[in-house]
DNA sequence: AATGAATGAGTATTCATTCAT
DNA sequence: GATGAATGAATACTCATTCAT
């Protein structure tokens, strides 16, 4: 049997005997899990039906419900963190550098509406656990890094006005995108209006970037 | 005051034989828990030991755990919604009036956690609550209103450019001041840097304020 | 205000500050509620909404739950009690006089279907109330007195055999007329065939009345 | 040994770790607790401590109250429909059958009073759980067709009389037969003639044996 | 006589977790 | 490593009944 094929198998059903498959089956599960439906709302039992595994394999492999409920947070942040990390602006002028920026972040959230799930659940819950979780206190987001640098380049150039804190720019950007999506179904009952259509996002995604740009002008 | 401090003295000393107070102090009692717990980790029980009342007591005036806590959003929307009313930019200039917009913002979410976890909750839950509550859906927010206006004044006096869609303003607003509040423990975590701090949230203010009006200049 | 205008208020809504309506009310609406969920399945609440009346008046006039059963079942003992009491057979020839036994009993209980429940019901809670009941125990059905008159005239005439117990017979055509409205529904589901339907009820007469004429030749 | 027996020796010693057993103890529980009180009356609890099994158990094996009665009321039919299978009436002349037909009716209701229960008790929701179960609709009651039979073989006797259709006598005797037990307790009280003797029992089928015979003549 | 408010004890059902194999 | 069986503690909700006016 060739490697592609065990490789399916594994994306099937799940390989009996073949531990990592199986702790992978259930992380995944508990993840799409915990990401529809929160921290109180998933329950055990569906996640070992998800990965198709015994209810007693996720206590043998995670310990607690709490406890996969971190590794599932460990591996989503840990998701985010590697495709920021593939980020690289060192080429673009920091205009351009700090659009992309931003189309990172709207794009990223509005394809992971699991990462938004888990952020407003995690918060909800007081940061439990990613106060606890070296994952994410340590790898640090790149963000704040490239937003620094980004505005620093801009700052030499003429582009950027001076004084803008990179943790605060973080967070107003992160807001405006976090904020539509998270929010969005809400809104669109509230004011009648759907902006979950792609040209909604498109539009909202030209106003942020104006306003930030303008924004940061000098 | 805080609304939590408005709420809690409204949920102590209940009058028995007094039907109005009992079921205000039991929305008040569900109010705090649903703030603090959720709907999912919210209980019954609690609510009813909160406004010392009898269990059967928060049925018989609310029906189900679902209709108290639709109960206690309309509450909160219809509270938030009174606030926003109070607000008059009229006699403002436009600069001043998208300050005062801004302000209003950061400052009602900053005392009102309480609205920030139930709204967070409700995107959780797929704004299902929100969909069926009059109270919700037609009691518009003012606040959509004054930033056309305010919108409207300043182009015509030049202050502010032209085609910025309100909407779009008042999310990007909403985000920012909602993720700051919503996400400061998630973020002052991983961050190392204690954002509620009154210092943090003053400068954070003067950065959104700056990065608004300069964005929205022509 | 005429008398039969009144009855009309009565039979309408309900009179307030006249007893004896109100408590006929609820009388009426408990025979309904038991007759259409049994003592366990009947809901308190339902009966003072059924009679338009406040729950506590209930307790006011029946003191329980039980004591209201025993009453309903009183009233519905009592009823058919005074049908069979206008029954009139002495001018009928014993063979027709039987037949007008079994159409009354056939006739009775698919016109009131409410009495094979109740009946089921106190069976069911081993002839409790029926125990301590003065109204089922004192008031002797008329019936087996018929039974046992027909039996003997025809005996004398030669038209029945000797030697047949009144009560046994008695109990035999209660039983033929009984099973066959109390379990018309199962028995229609399992064999495929509609017993609920006035031909098949009409048949069915036939059957019996020709199976006791028969069965009671000499 | 009657059924109630049989079930209390399955329901007692229960083997751990042994799911068939605690599955049929459970189900033998059930059928007591709901033969006893039915189904509004019976108690899960109740039927979990009687199987000497967990309350979760119960809704681990049968999912919900209502199913377990399902279950329950299958398992009854099944064992009425086993006995009945049982009758071979073949040998026998068609007057000999028909008696052993009436005598099977009304051992077997005498015997198993829990059947009298679950019966009335369906048929007092309306045989909702009858009207869905495979088990009571598909496999048919033989005794249908042994009277059809028994009822031809005695025409072309001359024993019986032509055109008496076999589901209205089946309806007859069970109605004769069901009602004595059914009703004993009642009619007991009211009579004051204590139907529940074995000397009462067997003059009862006396009586309705020479009706049923008598009323079959041509 | 009439009513709305209040309560305690239950009642089916759920869920995370552990046991035994 | 894997599995089905078993459990205790909750959890939302119900219901007959009583209290206070």
């Amino acid at each position: 049997m060739s490697l592609s094929s065990e490789i399916l198998v594994e994306a099937q059903g799940r390989n009996r005997r073949n531990p990592e498959a199986t702790k992978a089956s259930i992380l995944a599960a508990a993840r799409m899990e915990f990401a529809a439906k929160g921290l109180d709302g998933a329950r055990v039992d569906q996640i070992a039906k998800r990965a198709k595994a015994n209810k007693q394999l996720v206590y043998y492999y995670f310990g607690s419900k709490d406890s996969l409920y971190k590794a599932a947070l460990d591996a989503t942040y840990a998701e985010i963190r590697a495709r920021e990390r593939e980020l690289d602006l060192s080429a673009l002028p920091p205009r351009d550098a700090m659009v992309k920026l931003i189309d990172f972040s709207l794009n990223y959230l509005n394809q992971h509406r699991e990462f938004i799930r888990m952020l407003a659940d995690e918060n909800a819950h007081g940061a439990r656990h990613v106060r606890s979780s070296d994952m994410a206190l340590e790898t640090n987001s790149p963000l704040l890094e490239l937003i620094a640098e980004t505005l620093e380049r801009g700052e030499v150039e003429g582009t950027f006005r001076a004084g803008v804190d990179p943790l605060e720019l973080y967070v107003s950007i992160a807001g405006m995108t976090f904020f539509y999506f998270a929010n969005g179904l809400t809104m669109s009952a509230i004011f009648g209006r759907d902006l979950t259509r792609d040209e909604a996002v498109s539009s909202y995604r030209d106003h942020i970037v104006s306003l930030t740009l303008n924004g940061l002008r000098p």
